[in-house]
RNA sequence: GCCGCCUUAGCUCAGUCGGUAGAGCGUCUCACUCGUAAUGAGAAGGUCGUCGGUUCGAUUCCGACAGGCGGCUCCA
């Protein structure tokens, strides 16, 4: 056959026998393209095409086109340290999100020194235009090519499908070698699966950002690689809008933000991952914790309080102390009993259930707390606010009956989303964590797929899009974890909800039923912002710590105010005023202008009240390390 | 916990090839009333993370510990 007859980016085409996937895109008129896709499969652009086959455009500006982009320049890295570092081993190099890496063998670890100069090693290799060449070999061939590279034989081995980002590597298809030729040149090759861009040229920007060390697979019983990040875009602006995301994902930094405007800290003398609150960011927190307490007070929650410590028996019952000993501060010897700081709250609040016999009509019982737990976090992961060893969740319990469960399910998600936005995040989507085949897990698997299913169907009905998480859930169950974006677009897990069928039989919950029988309740955990610190931290960076008005320390409020109510403004400025706080009363802009400035100088709390349709605007100076400053906060 | 890096004035950092230290910003004082954060002059401020070792002598070398940063692993 002479020709062939595809579909071309949608539109019929017929091509000359021996065609490749880049020029019939050429043909086609498509531009900026980086990786084609043939019959659903990516494909590098060099793929000879098929009578018939469905050929699409992949262009460099899209997930599937940046990842190739990213891990073409994950070889030219690799190829650079092999040059630069000769006798280095190569581990995997896949593309990430936003970025690449590649995990190495070195004689010893990278320098930022050694970045810089593998930075222009990779110039020369992108200027070379080294063509990327795809070839098809035995397992013997690769055995044999390969042969002094002993991480790429392991993964020689896993023919047939590699489970972890070692997929790049070999797929479930065919072993490949990617040959790079300059010229008629061999100038390295790679085990992998491919696809990649043409040439080397065809990397328009790139930069590489930190190394450091990274267990082998993932595994922390295998032996530690040097990993080296980078990143790769479409254009050099796109980088560059990158790398600013990066700058200003840097200021906004709550570890950063909370010593300077004197909201936290974390003293060596008390220890790592314990954080006190300072004034300023006492009333924030203060004001958060307030505003959650009323929600629940009106969505029918009762509040109630737990010891922060308890004897063993507690957590032997809850099955956490065989699960979670590692991560538990030591016990307390005491009287022949060993005491617990406790890292959860729900056996307590299942004693509370428990303390008297439940009827059905008390269903379902929605208990909450703000219930502050302990935690040995190990030395390595504590990190500001977000991972700390003191924590204080804002968890309730819901018992329910099975009848109940999906509408308690609806409701707390309608909930948690509500309270969510009202404190500025509200751009959402969910996480599904579900239990594998792994031994962690307890229970029946019927428990565990109703829960699943009532889950699934909660968040499907949301509307919300849906990330699956196999493997994700607690030991005890299924749970929906609700992730927002903030301000800058990075996600953070907030809210997460969890449906348990089994804590209910361990501690013997019940409850009469209204034909007079026995009942398991079911049982819904839920937290809402994770953590009050964490919450603290993932506010801090969305609003980059200028918080709106209502949550803001007295330092820099504002508010907004109508002819009617000035009034109540002068009994307002009278309290602070008796609270130290300066108040000067004014409806001039230029002068409010002013005395702001004179406030940021002086850094005195502050705060100018306007009439009529003016905005009071509250004043403190936050300046950043690198000299810029946000002057006051804004108001609506 | 693992790998690497780091810990010097309130902050950001320089420095001492071993003889107890400097800059900028900030703070305070005085002058100016002017500057759309950053006017001039002056001053205060550090037992160089902690403990131990080597040494005549350590902030500088070695070790341990604590704390921090970037990752990995983990995250009920």
């Amino acid at each position: 056959m002479s020709e062939f007859t595809l579909t071309v980016d949608g539109t019929p085409a017929v091509v000359a026998a021996g065609t490749t996937a880049g020029e019939a895109l050429k043909a086609a008129g498509a531009s900026g393209v980086a990786v084609a896709r043939v019959n659903g499969e990516l494909r590098d652009l060099a793929h000879a095409v098929a009578d018939g086959d469905v050929v699409e455009a992949v262009p460099y500006a899209s997930d599937d086109g940046r990842a190739v982009l990213r891990h073409s320049c994950a070889h030219v890295l690799a190829q650079a340290v092999q040059e630069l570092f000769p006798g280095t081993l190569l581990g995997i190099g896949p593309p990430i999100k936003d970025g690449f890496y590649y995990d190495f063998a070195p004689e010893r670890p990278f320098t930022p020194e050694d970045l810089k100069a593998l930075e222009k090693k990779m110039s020369d290799i992108i200027r070379q235009r080294q063509r990327f060449s795809r070839r098809v070999v035995s397992e013997a061939e690769a055995r044999a090519e390969l042969a002094h590279e002993k991480f790429k034989l392991e993964l020689i081995g896993l023919k047939g499908g590699a489970g972890d980002d070692a997929a790049v590597e070999v797929g479930a298809g065919e072993l490949t070698i990617y040959d790079n030729h300059a010229g008629d040149e061999l100038k390295w090759k790679d085990l992998c699966r491919g696809p990649h861009l043409p040439t080397t040229r065809d990397i328009p920007a790139f930069t590489l950002t930190r190394s450091a060390a990274a267990y082998w697979r993932g595994d922390e019983k295998n032996p530690q690689l040097q990993r080296i990040y980078g990143t790769a875009w479409e254009s050099k602006d796109a980088l560059k809008a990158h790398l600013h995301m990066l700058e200003e994902a840097e200021k906004r930094d709550h570890r950063k933000l909370g010593a300077e405007l004197d909201l936290f800290s974390f003293p060596d003398e008390i220890g790592s991952g314990l954080a006190v609150f300072h004034p300023k960011g006492g009333i924030v927190r203060r004001v958060m914790e307030e505003y959650s307490f009323q929600r629940h007070e009106e969505a029918g929650y009762s509040f109630v309080n737990t010891p922060h410590i308890t004897k063993s028996d507690l957590f032997m019952t809850s099955g956490h102390l065989q699960w979670f000993a590692d991560g538990m501060y030591p016990p307390m010897q005491m009287e022949g009993a060993d005491y617990y700081l406790k890292p959860m709250n729900c056996p307590f609040h299942n004693l509370i259930y428990r303390s008297r016999g439940r009827s059905y009509r008390e269903l379902p019982l929605r208990l909450f707390e703000f219930g502050t737990v302990y935690r040995f976090e190990k030395s390595g992961v504590v990190h500001g606010l977000t991972r700390v060893r003191g924590l204080t969740q804002d968890v309730a319990h819901i018992y329910c009956s099975r009848e109940q469960m999906m509408g308690e399910l609806k409701s707390v998600l309608d909930f948690v989303l509500g309270l969510l936005a009202d404190y500025g995040l509200s751009d959402f989507f969910l996480e599904l964590s579900t239990r594998d085949d792994s031994e962690k897990f307890i229970g029946d698997d019927a428990d565990w797929v109703e829960a699943t299913e009532a889950l699934r169907r909660t968040a499907e009905e949301s509307g919300l899009e849906l990330v699956p998480d196999p493997g994700g859930a607690a030991f005890y169950g299924p749970k929906i974890s609700v992730q927002a974006r903030d301000a800058i677009g990075r996600t953070w897990q907030m809210s997460t909800i969890q449906v348990d069928f089994q804590l209910p039989p361990r501690f013997d919950l019940e409850y009469q039923a209204a034909d007079g029988s026995r009942q398991r309740p079911i049982m819904i955990h839920r937290v809402l912002f994770g953590s009050v610190e964490r919450f603290f931290g993932v506010l801090t960076e969305h609003y980059a710590g200028a918080f709106p008005a209502w949550l803001a320390p007295v330092q820099v409020v504002g508010i907004p105010i109508a002819e009617e109510h000035v009034g109540y403004l002068e009994d307002v400025a009278a309290r602070l005023r008796a609270a130290g706080v300066r108040v000067e009363v004014d409806d001039s802009d230029e002068r409010m202008q002013k005395k702001i400035r004179t406030a940021q100088k002086q850094k005195v709390p502050f705060m100018l009240l306007a009439g009529g349709e003016d905005v009071a605007v509250g004043a403190v100076s936050f300046r950043y390390r690198d000299g810029s400053q946000s002057n006051g906060v804004p108001v609506d």
